[in-house]
Parts: C-alpha cells; structure tokens; sequence
DNA sequence: ACCATATGGAACTAAACTAGTCCTACTTAG
DNA sequence: CTAAGTAGGACTAGTTTAGTTCCATATGGT
C-alpha cells in the first residue's frame, strides 16, 4: 500500500493552511474549525509539528502557532519525518538491520536503494507545493523542473535537472 | 514511515528465490527452508501471488511454483500491488475520494501527484534487479540509467532518459 | 494579584490493521 | 486409491494508529 498514516495527512492540511498566511498567528482551535479537523487532533498535531521544529509557538493568552521558517523551506520529507520518524521501507532500512535472514536475502539492499531515491524525491518538495500556493507552472521549481533520481549505486544519486 | 507491509517485504524474497532458479520448480516447503520463512507464511504469500499472476502453479503431487514470466517482466510496483493493493498514499487518493474536508482541502491533490511519481519510479524496477541478479551494472537498466520523474502536471510524466 | 486563555506533555482507550496459524477442499502423479 | 501438493477461507493474537482527556505551565489583560 505504501501509505502514509492519517495523523500525517492532517499534518499537511494544517501546514498548509498556516502557509497560507505566514504573518498570522493562529490558534489551535481556529485551525481546528478552519480545517474542519477535530480540535484535540490539531492541537497534538500541532505541538509535534513543534517539538520538530515546523512550527512556532507562543504560549499564553494571546498565544498561537505560525510557521518556524517560509513554506518553501519545509519539504514534504521533513513532515513525513516529523509524524512518522525516518522513512523506512522495510525493517532492516534501520540502523541495526538483522532480520534473520539476512545472508540469504539480497533484497533488503535493492529496498533500500528504492527507499533512498524516494525520499531524495521527497525532498525535493516544498510545503508551498504541496499546499498548491506555488505560484503557477515555475521552471525553478523541483516540481515543475522534473525530479531525476538515480537508483543505481546508494552513493552515487544526483539530481538532474532538465537542460532549461 | 512510508513503509511496506512485512509481508510483502516477504514475498520480495520469494520471489527473488524463484527468480535465481527460473526454469526450477519449487514446492511452498522447499521455499521456506531455503528462505528460512516459516512455512505456512510462505504458503500463504504464494497463493496470493498464483492469484494476482505473478506465479504459476501446477497442483498435484509434483506441483509446485515458478515465476508466470520472466524476472524482468516483473516490477516492484506490481508486487506491491498484488499484496497491498494499488500505491495510494492518503486515502482521498483512492477512487472515492470524500474525507469531509475536500473544499478547504487542496493538499490530497498534492500527495497524489507524488504518489505518482512514486509509483512510476516503482513501475520501473524490475525484479531482477530488485533480486540483485541484474547482470552488472547496465546502461540499459532502468536502476543504473537514471530515473527521472516530472511531478507537475499529473498526466505529463515522462521518463527521462541519460543522454547515455 | 488574579483570572481567562493559550500551549506543553503525558497517559489512556478504542478501533483498525498486520501477521501468523489452522482447517478443509481440490488436484495430480504414481 | 493414496501420498503429496496447491486453493481458499476462517480465525486469533499482537501491534499500531487514532483519538481523547487530564493536568501542568506560560502569558496578557483587568
């Protein structure tokens, strides 16, 4: 299925919806009725979304959450990361990587290798993109430019980029 | 996380045993000793993959498996979606696509596009080099020629070759 | 100083999904 | 006709995900 989970979803659409306007200071609640999302799921969303670092918060009365940095310095592997931990295809993607099998299995390699150039694509992509706030068709854009991922050898990706 | 289910990452190496012996006929039992799968687990996984027509089988006494065609003809994407059904990354990238928040909410659209560009890169690795038996690194294989994926639009992906 | 309004963090519950096993029916070679 | 195999489905246990609630902490205004 190669999913992302639901609580990451919703992460999206409330960056996305702070990325809108990047000067304003939300609240929990007000993002929560703007995005029709469930007010306590916002709200743990957002303090995750803070103690990765995604977003700003000011505590208090007058307190909210804005932003950390401009949209298109946030990347769709940055979210992925911040709800989700480290993309990890299979088990053995991780650090200690013994599956029991390992001798026998040369597979585990050829996934990682996959896992790899997925996320260089992912990041590639900006929350700007992927709140669709980027202004029109771009050619600098990672999106519009074409992503080249190369899956061959683990060191040696590189991003291509069209000849312009 | 963006991970495969366990079991899929299971019949990746079924596979790719059936793959280094593609003339040889294997029974379930035989597979799971030489994988060090447990039995029922690889029985179980095979059957679905006779069903989704990754493999064939002969029943009887003398039956057994082996790949339903070549190792090349073979690709990540389709054993991913014989085991986990199609790549869908949130759920409004399914057909229905109705999560109560699709007016406020221009980020589905978004993740669908990666989807896709996932699911083409994936469309073109084969499992012969997902077995580690491609012969070498070749110019000709997709893994060692380079995978470009254009994010934009959804309908103009195209796969970009090396100059060579 | 006090209070209303925020966020911060953790613990807890319920529901969904994954992994794994088992049992029965069907098929074929000897 | 029997042994050896696949086909298919039902079932169970375990893990993960989603969602809620409670309490502590911080801040601004009265």
């Amino acid at each position: 299925m190669l999913r992302i989970s639901k609580l990451t979803d919703y992460a999206t659409v409330i960056l996305a919806r702070l990325a809108a306007e990047p000067e304003r200071r939300f609240t929990a609640a007000q993002i929560a009725a703007e995005t029709h999302l469930a007010a306590p799921t916002v709200s743990k969303l957002l303090k995750q979304l803070h103690r990765q670092g995604l977003v700003a918060s000011t505590r208090g009365s007058a307190g909210g959450y804005l932003l950390s940095r401009p949209a298109t310095d946030i990347t769709a592997a940055q979210i992925l990361d911040a709800l989700d931990g480290p993309v990890a295809l299979t088990e053995c993607a991780g650090a200690a990587s013994h599956c029991g099998i390992e001798r026998t299995c040369r597979v585990g390699h050829s996934w990682q290798r996959v896992n790899f150039a997925i996320r260089c694509s992912l990041q590639e992509i900006s929350l700007l993109e992927l709140a669709g706030l980027s202004t029109a068709p771009n050619r600098n854009s990672a999106l519009d430019r074409g992503i080249s991922v190369v899956l061959s050898g683990i060191g040696t990706r590189s991003f291509k980029r069209e000849p312009a």
